[in-house]
DNA sequence: GTCATTATTGATACTAAGTATTGACAGTGT
DNA sequence: ACACTGTCAATACTTAGTATCAATAATGAC
């Protein structure tokens, strides 16, 4: 269920209980809406959108769904993402691992780190003048069990609006 | 005006006739709201919102605005960015540079290119199982002008939601 | 345990960023 | 100059949130 769509990287799982620590950790009340919410967000392995989570949990308001959500990006259990075309996904993070790798076609989020990537933003680090204070790098394809089962095939246009295709 | 904030990254200057030549490549007609844009567009050495096109050319219909970038978009002269939260920046674009570099503190949006940036994506492309369709590449930092002149000293928080920052 | 404090909640209204629709209009090739 | 079809502006709608605020509940002090 949550196997890998490739070797070398990995959705994310986490505990209920983990979710909660670390929401405690970040100083924050232990409230029935927040286990609710840890612990539909435990069950999952995919990404998903905030107004998914609104409409599978609709004895929350819409405003506690996204407060929610913002309080576990900052205690470093989520990560939000965007799609090629700018809209944003919610995928299950950990503190270590730093990037995404984001299929195209399931909307699978996975991340995986790679010693290049340091090397490179390093190597960027002295190349620009300024002081960098954040980066974002997400990776767009189609993974290995959507092409094995052949979704997705001919029609991925990643819009040069957006993203880079080369 | 069009001084690049550091050695190795420049923003990106287009003429309105660039602008529409690549419109016309496109296939798309010579019309006078696109010819108002591009004027405009022209102009402009910094990034910008979709609504503060909207707000400076009443004469256009809203609509009119968010397809013209899109179309702009596709023919290569204009990219598309997020700022740190995830809202969308444009700025004019060339089609061999990929890479932006955003002041957090003025949005000043620079484009540079990097060898250590590519050797990282064939890198990935070779570690990742599936097939790479594209990516997304930001750096975030405090340009060297608004360093010189203090602005956004201390209270720089780029939120984990949304990018990385070690 | 009970009390007081203060964070949190959910309802509602609002904003930002865009897309869909549609009848009127204007570029373009012939 | 004509027709064909792309493009226009206005409007309504959608998605992804944030702001407000009175009611409520979690927590620490006792």
């Amino acid at each position: 269920m949550a196997t890998a769509s490739t070797k070398s990287a990995s959705a994310v799982m986490q505990t209920e209980s983990n979710i909660l620590a670390a929401l405690e950790e970040h100083g924050s009340r232990m409230t029935w809406p927040r286990r609710q919410l840890a612990r539909m967000l435990a069950r999952r392995n995919d990404s998903f959108s905030a107004e998914e989570i609104v409409a599978a949990l609709p004895t929350l308001g819409r405003a506690t769904v996204y407060r929610t959500l913002r309080l576990l990006g900052e205690a470093g259990v989520l990560c939000k993402t965007s799609m090629p075309d700018g809209s944003p996904r919610y995928s299950l993070d950990d503190a270590h691992h730093h990037h995404h790798l984001v299929c195209v076609v399931c909307e699978r989020i996975d991340e995986f780190r790679h010693p290049s990537i340091e090397r490179m933003l390093r190597a960027m680090k002295s190349h620009v003048g300024g002081e960098l204070v954040g980066h974002r790098l997400e990776l767009y394809h189609r993974c290995t069990a959507c092409r094995e089962s052949g979704q997705g095939g001919e029609d991925i246009h990643v819009h040069r609006t957006r993203v880079h295709s080369h």
